[in-house]
DNA sequence: GTAAATTTAATTGCGTACAATTAAATAGAC
DNA sequence: GTCTATTTAATTGTACGCAATTAAATTTAC
């Protein structure tokens, strides 16, 4: 394709992404409301479920995101009971994060979230794992470039 | 996979999306910035050399984006002389955006985003259009669900 | 051992996203 | 024709997302 080509919104892979990413949000939401999480929040009990206790920093890295989006974020989840923040006694730069008992119960609700939405994707078993699969392996090229 | 195995973040294709949408922009940023664009402003760029005059429904219904986002977006464009906002004379609730002269130019700079960008996702060439086709594909089966 | 460099989280500021509401204009029902 | 419903954009308020900066703690270089 030439650059004339490629600037056609139909054919930008990244728009495409973008709004995918929105429209799963969307389809989401209904869920997200019942549990009073926002997407973000939900990403981050996920690695708090799957790990116990993360820095700011760890959690950073598997999410991809930065101490300006989670600091106040974080703050809104320990407000609303979700987690504790500590910072560490062996090195004060360190905040620890945790859940509370409400932030691992949660869990079990949160269950339904891919359970439910994820059959509205319409992809057969294998199209899932193949989309994952190369969904993952762009990220992996792209961290390549911008890291 | 069961529902166990799909919270996982690492099972989760939302997830890939969502991180993979962020990298994307984040590989375009060196290059927006020096067209002074964030990216849903190039995004509106591009529907608006396709198009020519569109209203702000018809921006939205191309993006996937409400008033809410793009009125504000829409006017700090008009304040950086990229495009007019001129409310319809036949029907006054529509407001038609055009592109200013330097709105127009400004796609001669832009040709080089995706052109110089996409090289980067590390994709061939039917790669590329393959993954297009199923993140489109699925942007349809979601809106099956969401409209 | 101390000064400089690095790491970590917090803060500030701007620009989306989007739900919910508002206000004005138009279309439809009768 | 008027009353109601619908459409369209704007507004309000909350929550990211991220660049840039700040501040404190720790590492390192010497």
């Amino acid at each position: 394709m030439n650059s004339e080509d490629l600037l056609k919104l139909d054919n930008q892979l990244c728009f495409a992404i973008y709004a995918c990413s929105r429209e799963i949000t969307r389809l989401y939401r209904p869920i997200l409301d019942k549990l009073e999480l926002t997407y973000p929040q939900f990403l981050t009990l996920t690695v708090l479920w799957e790990h116990e206790r993360l820095t700011v920093k760890d959690i950073g890295e598997l999410l991809y995101l930065d101490s300006g989006t989670l600091t106040p974020m974080l703050k809104r989840m320990e407000a609303m009971d979700l987690l504790s923040r500590v910072r560490a006694s062996d090195d004060e730069r360190k905040v620890f994060v945790e859940l509370t008992s409400k932030g691992i119960k949660l869990r079990e609700d949160a269950l339904e979230l891919p359970e439910k939405c994820i059959p509205h994707f319409g992809l057969g078993k294998g199209e899932y794992t193949d989309l994952l699969f190369k969904m993952n392996q762009l990220i992996g090229n792209l961290q390549k470039v911008t890291r």
